[in-house]
DNA sequence: ACGATCGGTACCCTGGGGGTATGGATCGAC
DNA sequence: GTCGATCCATACCCCCAGGGTACCGATCGT
């Protein structure tokens, strides 16, 4: 069987994306002839038609549309799977993603041990909103993420339980209460609004406007301020904090991380 | 960026598997040098030597450990995306994987509510021992399967619970019990022995032969014969038999299929 | 009916990927 | 130590796949 290239993949692509072989010639830096032509090899070598065409109209195909999300992984997976190969060979670090606030509690404690441990490796955090992300393009190495996450393509240790709390701004009716249950807070129309996937430090200055309230895990509570008032929320399955990596991945010092943050965690 | 080229990673996989350039030169069925200058090109345009090399030995260096798993990933997504495309096109059809032996019961119902269902297409059955791989191949749009089984990548359903059974020589020293305990079969030499991954005929066959024991869920009790005896066994989560699914894929038909399975399954 | 738009076809040409010949390094045999 | 065998790299050549230009033909708006 003869497979198609990569470069063939890429026309594909652009032409499906614009459903136009004039635009999608001119975004590759080509002529429109030679990419009709790539189409047509390409339809031959796989014995499928991808594209409906007159001279007024391209479309994709049933077989097409397939062929399209088809090509994104594949695209995908070629591109992550250089990146890691470009990580491997560069002098040994690792790349640790997390969401941007856990800096004080778990993190710093696992990197400062891990530093006085057995052959360490230079560490770079990368703050980021979606973990997940980081760790399937081969951007990053490990991740602190929550057991709430999708974990497709991800292998993960459970770190530690955290209680869960809720963000109020100061001045909330509930701000004062020593606990709360999920039936208050699906009371409160600020509950219902959904937060925006930004940074802690943004999600704080919002809370404390009076945007909405959040639910967090209780490690997030290391610096709020007078303005966010966390109150514990009970009768809530508490959240696991995990360290995942990509599956079917192998790196030393990043198991030794792995290692290192699973007893930092329990001992901690 | 450029990219490497599928046909570079091909030549890649060769040299690394055979650890010799000429050797891999004969199987891609091309001369050595070509060969050669193409694993140049490519760790040229990676920026990353994969193989360390003499005249007399031709090494992986971590870097080239590390590409050929991913090449390896890669080269997996572009078949199986090919053939997922392939199957697209030609006149529809499903192709159904489910274990030997599951047959009588749920999957045939299945399939007869679904070819008097709405728009039926013809649907093949496979029968195989490992169905997640015949959905990550794209071999099969759907599989019947055990909620113990690896679902990395793929989307499920639960259609019903299983309760267990083990099935026991008829001769054994349990085999007159109406219910065992989880303690008593871990406490038999059979159980401890592990089962070899083979279809239902030829795991009766070895039960009945002596050579070990196996908990089931009960829908293989179709067809025992009189040499193998099913056992309730108590105080273990009931498996669930699920319908599974590649994840990221569309396929009108086997939504269809998906949901009469569900329909099937609830009210049987 | 005519022009504009757009994909396909015909033809040319260049460069990269493949072939052959050969060099040079390493290791085993003696 | 010498010689030969082995095996990867280099030098050189050649061919065609893939890209460019020119043009055709179909379709749609006016």
């Amino acid at each position: 069987m003869d497979r198609p290239e990569v470069r063939d993949l890429v026309y594909f692509v652009a032409v499906a994306e614009h459903r136009h072989f004039g635009r999608a010639a001119e975004e590759l830096g080509m002529a429109q002839p030679p990419l009709s032509r790539a189409i047509s090899r390409l339809e031959r070598r796989l014995g499928v038609r991808l594209f409906d065409r007159t001279s007024r109209r391209v479309d994709l195909t049933p077989a097409g549309e397939v062929f399209l999300r088809e090509s994104g992984k594949i695209l995908t997976a070629l591109d992550s799977g250089v990146r890691r190969t470009q990580q491997a060979a560069r002098p040994r670090r690792l790349v640790l993603a997390a969401p941007a606030g856990t800096g004080v509690g778990l993190l710093a404690e696992t990197l400062d041990a891990y530093r006085r441990g057995p052959d360490p490796v230079p560490v770079e955090v990368l703050f980021t909103t979606d973990m997940g992300a980081a760790l399937r393009s081969g951007t990053a190495d490990a991740a602190f993420m929550c057991s709430t996450d999708e974990f497709d393509g991800l292998d993960a240790v459970d770190l530690l339980d955290e209680t869960p709390v809720a963000l109020l701004p100061a001045g909330h009716p509930l701000a004062a209460r020593d606990g709360l249950t999920v039936e208050e807070l699906e009371g409160d129309e600020l509950f219902r609004a959904q937060p925006p996937p930004v940074g802690l430090d943004e999600l704080l200055d919002r809370i404390a406007l009076g945007e909405f309230v959040v639910v967090l895990g209780a490690s997030a509570t290391g610096r709020l301020g007078s303005s966010v008032v966390a109150v514990p929320v009970l009768g809530v399955p508490s959240n696991q904090i995990v360290l995942a990596w990509p599956r079917a991945t192998r790196s030393a010092p990043r198991d030794q991380l792995v290692r290192t943050a699973v007893a930092v965690a329990s001992q901690g």
